[in-house]
DNA sequence: TGAATTTAGTTACAATTGAAACCATTATTA
DNA sequence: TAATAATGGTTTCAATTGTAACTAAATTCA
């Protein structure tokens, strides 16, 4: 009556937290990508670089890169689009002219600013359906998550597939 | 001394929730991508594809699709490449020809198996960080989450932008 | 019955993303 | 100081992914 194979000792899709957290995130990122998009002509990689310039005005790329957990590349990509739109300026740094320096324009504090409640929002009616302990417990889990997940991420990229 | 723009009412990136999700969830699916490409030659597309059927032999491409929280198109792809590589059999159903009936091969069964064991253990390790109760309450947080975010995205679905 | 819809799945085309090559500048060191 | 290497950032090309159009079969209902 039961089915003969994939005894439970074998993996089961729903029930593989890689696979639980890899739907729970597209399908936020998916709704906020929409919202962004359909009222701000806004991409996430762009509004990640938007947030972290607002809080610290006159990065480089680099760091924005690493602060936003982005490639170089989808930095580039993103920065020159919000360029084009005159959200965000760039000089070169005068000490190393490689270098650039981003900040927001007025136009764009103007946009972060009417982006960020949105975003909060949103965030906010995402946790409504915990409790206030449940939603301290998770920001601790997720960042030891995190944490971990980035040194087993290391461990496999210095030892790609030893015996 | 501290910025004079940004204040912390508005939004920070590393505090929003569904950017570290995210984040969170990109490292581990990189992670798991890697091992599987570099063992098996196998795509996480085409990995939950085989799961799914280890489970329930026989399902067509949209139930597939259904427990996957995959698009249809992603399905069909996955399985093509399946079928190439004689990881699926596919054989049409009797009662309506549209319909396909997907099922591992012996070959596929095997690979599930091999792959199967190596996933737990990657999941085991990176569940590592957290206590039991932890992660007995994550379970229930995530359950809630996913459908809770469900709910919104449907919601924004049905009414994209109005007033 | 038979036209019009709906459903299952594939294909074609465009947009997004990632990896590697590349240019310009700065740092290193022989 | 001249050659070499390293760094910041962009561009190019290929692979992945998403959307829409499409084919074939089944269903609806006039």
């Amino acid at each position: 009556m039961s089915h003969d194979r994939a005894p439970d000792d074998l993996l089961q899709l729903e029930r593989f937290l890689p696979y639980r957290l890899s739907v729970l995130a597209n399908t936020v990122s998916a709704t906020i990508a929409g919202e962004y998009a359909s009222q701000h002509d806004l991409s996430i990689p762009e509004w990640r670089v938007m947030a972290v310039l607002a809080h610290e005005p006159g990065l480089a790329a680099a760091e924005v890169a690493d602060r936003t957990a982005m490639d170089k590349v989808a930095v580039s990509r993103a920065v020159s689009r919000l360029l084009q739109r005159r959200r965000i300026a760039r000089r070169q740094a005068e000490d190393d002219r490689r270098r650039s320096s981003l900040q927001l324009t007025p136009a764009g504090l103007d946009v972060y600013r009417q982006v960020s409640p949105a975003a909060l929002a949103y965030e906010g009616r995402l946790l409504d359906c915990l409790s206030e302990t449940e939603r301290r417990e998770l920001d601790g889990v997720m960042e030891r998550l995190l944490k971990r997940a980035r040194e087993l991420a290391a461990e496999s990229i210095i030892r790609p597939s030893a015996t």
